[in-house]
RNA sequence: GGGUUAGUAGCUCAGUUGGUUAGAGCGGAGCGCUCAUAACGCUUUGGUCGUGGGUUCAAGUCCUACCUAACCCA
């Protein structure tokens, strides 16, 4: 498989990262990691490859971040932009260029391609009507606009939807608008024109397109295109009125800049022309083929809109062969927020851990078919169990134990084990397998199962038995064997854990390369010298991990909250006059036990419940599981007084059937 | 509000076109080994496959409704 495609052009992009804020986890699992394997994996095989990523620049949050420290844009994005660059070193990210869109071959790019697609008929001027703020003096975007929600009354709602009760509406609607820049109240609709790409016109051809382009597509890529193939392409606007931006190459559009969105994919190509004179031998050649990464959030522009854009231009630029979208990584529980202080960013991440354990560790979990929760616990248990353990541990007990009994130099080696050899290949044809269909945790399976044969091996085989009792040359023979293990460990990790590969090839005196190997094949003669490496991988114990997950995921409040509940059944407490022991419907647990004193109590009364572990209003203590009365009784029905609403402390509350039994009852 | 995707062991995930006893790894339990980084190997324990209906000789897999989450769109 490898064989037939050697020399053939690979290109390779990763999504490229918004010039705003530190990079954290998600960026790396979600595109650089995938992206960085795979090149690595495509270089070791022999083939040519482009692989190309760098900041998106353009759009108003460079705007507003500007703004808010007092930078011009440029530097503004150029500190970020720094920030990447020194990420992009930590990690080991193997870009052959990490670029920029604010460039001057950027500008050069897109006023040519805007250009083309005049020419072909297909952009077109149309006149709106925008909110502008006459003290910013600019027009506001959707997001720059805030005012009162003429819906709910919500008084920060969007310009074009109101986050509180989720109603949208048309900018012109919204009540007392002001301006999220400045906060100036100052506010009026004006006329402007835009241009408009007639996306509509193209339709037939991207469908067609798109047809005959997605075998090779992450499952949800090829849904969310399916969806536009029934929604229908839209015009879109390309020009905004912004400062900053790529300046809008037409007459009477000198304020205007273009849509980050029709800018940002083609840096792809701007970044390939600045990484790589040859650069047309990847862009415009029908028979390379073309890998991208993404997040999921990312897919419709790279599914549809730059497709579209491109099969425009009708020049013969290369499309997506292979597009490889990625889900979510949650952290401990939740979302990655700056500034709730949640989750690892890139330049705390090298603090606590190297590269080669973060790649490894983050790519063995993945978020390949649905959003993935990352902990630290997980974190250290990859560490420990597959680096550490795995394959750290092998390296260093045929090291030593040869050492001890050889010297340093590899022994003789003795008849080939066949059963050993099969596994082998069959394992590394799955992880080859996996790897170039861009599977990442089933490569992660195949790798281990791959350090796991050695490990058995030496179990099996004893070579420390052997030696004991005087057969020196049969425990010669494994230890040869395993040394050939060693030197395969070092190829196929290295697309995943650079650094430690590059270790593990220096112990050998031979300069071997870290091709890929097709197949299994002894590489290194017996004699060769090899010396003993530091300890590979380092242990995370179980106080670095409590240590890390107090640090960077503070608590949220993790307490139940009181629920809305059904009682399904009421009967007298054997001895006491005064309680009820309930049957009570929480909506997952469908009979809960829970003792009660209130008299209201009675078959279908829909109240609240206060699960064990739920913190009410005002008390110290979470409701415990207790015996009242030698009845056990799981949580408490509240009142409305226990609830903080109102004086009623007798009767539990009562509720109208259009509460949903199980939802978090909020007053 | 509409669309899409997902919901499988305590945790993270596999389960091809519906077809015998639902699979891995981690964690837990036990045994073995002592060359090695308290490392390695073996065995074992965990599941009403989100919930309720339906289609079928047969459903984790198909249909439907609902619940939950995420993303996209409005």
């Amino acid at each position: 498989m490898t064989n037939d495609n050697k020399k053939q052009k690979y290109l390779i992009t990763s999504a490229l990262p918004y010039v705003n804020g530190e990079l954290h986890l998600g960026h790396l699992v979600g595109c650089w990691l995938p992206s960085d394997i795979y090149a690595r994996f495509c270089r070791a095989c022999g083939r040519d490859v482009l692989y190309v990523c760098g900041a998106d620049e353009h759009g108003t949050p460079v705007i507003v971040g500007a703004m808010k420290e007092n930078m011009t844009y440029f530097d503004y994005a150029t500190k970020y932009y720094e920030k990447h660059l020194r990420a992009v070193k930590d990690f080991n990210m193997s870009f052959d260029f990490y670029g920029r869109t604010h460039t001057e071959l950027q500008e050069k790019l897109i006023h040519e391609l805007f250009l083309r697609l005049d020419e072909e008929g297909l952009i077109e001027e149309r006149e709106t009507l925008q909110p502008f703020s006459i003290d910013d003096n600019m027009f506001l975007a959707d997001r720059q606009l805030l005012g009162t929600c003429p819906k709910c009354g919500y008084e920060n709602a969007r310009g074009d939807q109101c986050d509180k009760c989720s109603a949208s509406y048309e900018a012109t609607e919204l009540l007392n608008p002001r301006s999220a820049i400045s906060g100036s109240t100052n506010i009026e609709l004006r006329p402007t024109k835009n241009l408009f790409f007639l996306a509509s016109k193209i339709e037939g051809k991207w469908k067609h397109w798109l047809e005959k382009h997605t075998s090779k597509w992450s499952k949800t890529a090829i849904a969310i295109a399916q969806g536009w193939v029934k929604e229908g392409l839209q015009d879109t606007s390309i020009t905004r009125d912004l400062p900053w931006g790529i300046p809008v190459n037409k007459p009477g559009y000198e304020n205007k800049v273009f849509y980050v969105w029709f800018d940002a994919p083609w840096g792809y190509v701007s970044i390939s022309q600045a990484a790589n004179k040859d650069w047309a031998t990847w862009w415009k050649n029908p028979d390379a083929h073309y890998a991208q990464f993404m997040a999921k959030d990312n897919v419709k522009f790279h599914a549809v809109f730059f497709p579209e854009q491109q099969l425009a231009m009708n020049d013969n630029w290369k499309t997506v062969d292979q597009l490889k979208s990625m889900n979510f990584l949650n952290f401990e529980g939740g979302k990655f927020s700056k500034s709730e202080n949640r989750g690892v960013f890139l330049d705390q991440a090298i603090e606590i851990a190297p590269a080669d354990a973060w790649r490894y560790a983050l790519i063995a979990s993945a978020p390949e078919t649905d959003d993935t929760n990352f902990t630290f616990s997980r974190f250290a248990d990859i560490v420990n169990k597959d680096l550490n353990g795995m394959l750290g541990n092998f390296v260093s007990r045929v090291c030593k134990l040869t050492e001890k009994n050889f010297g340093l130099r590899i022994p003789n080696p003795g008849p080939i084990d066949d059963a050993l050899i099969t596994q082998i290949n069959e394992k590394l044809s799955e992880l080859t397998t996996a790897l170039d269909a861009c599977e990442f945790r089933a490569a992660i399976v195949a790798l281990r199962s791959l350090y796991a044969l050695g490990n058995e091996f030496m179990t099996i085989k004893e070579p420390w038995a052997l030696v004991k009792r005087g057969e020196t040359d049969a425990a010669g023979a494994v230890l040869n064997q395993c040394f050939q293990l060693i030197d395969l460990y070092a190829r196929v990790s290295a697309p995943f854990i650079p650094d430690t590969a590059e270790k593990i090839r220096k112990i050998f005196s031979a300069d071997l390369n870290l091709s890929w190997p097709e197949t299994y094949t002894p590489r290194i003669d017996e004699g060769t010298s090899f010396c003993v490496p530091e300890n590979l991988f380092t242990r995370i114990d179980d106080e670095t991990v409590a240590a890390l997950t107090d640090k960077y995921a503070p608590k949220i409040d993790s307490a139940p909250k009181p629920i809305v509940a059904k009682i399904v059944a009421v009967k007298k407490h054997p001895t006491q006059e005064n309680l009820h022991i309930l049957t009570v419907d929480d909506g997952t647990n469908h009979e809960l036990q829970v003792v009660c004193g209130a008299p209201n109590v009675r078959i279908g009364l829909i109240g609240v419940l206060a699960p064990i572990g739920c913190i009410l209003p005002g008390a110290k203590k979470p409701i415990m599981q207790r015996t009242v009365a030698s009845i056990e009784s799981y949580g408490m029905m509240c009142s409305a007084a226990e609830l903080g609403q109102g004086k009623n402390t007798d009767e539990i509350l009562e509720l109208s059937n259009d509460f949903n039994i199980g939802k978090e009852y909020k007053g």
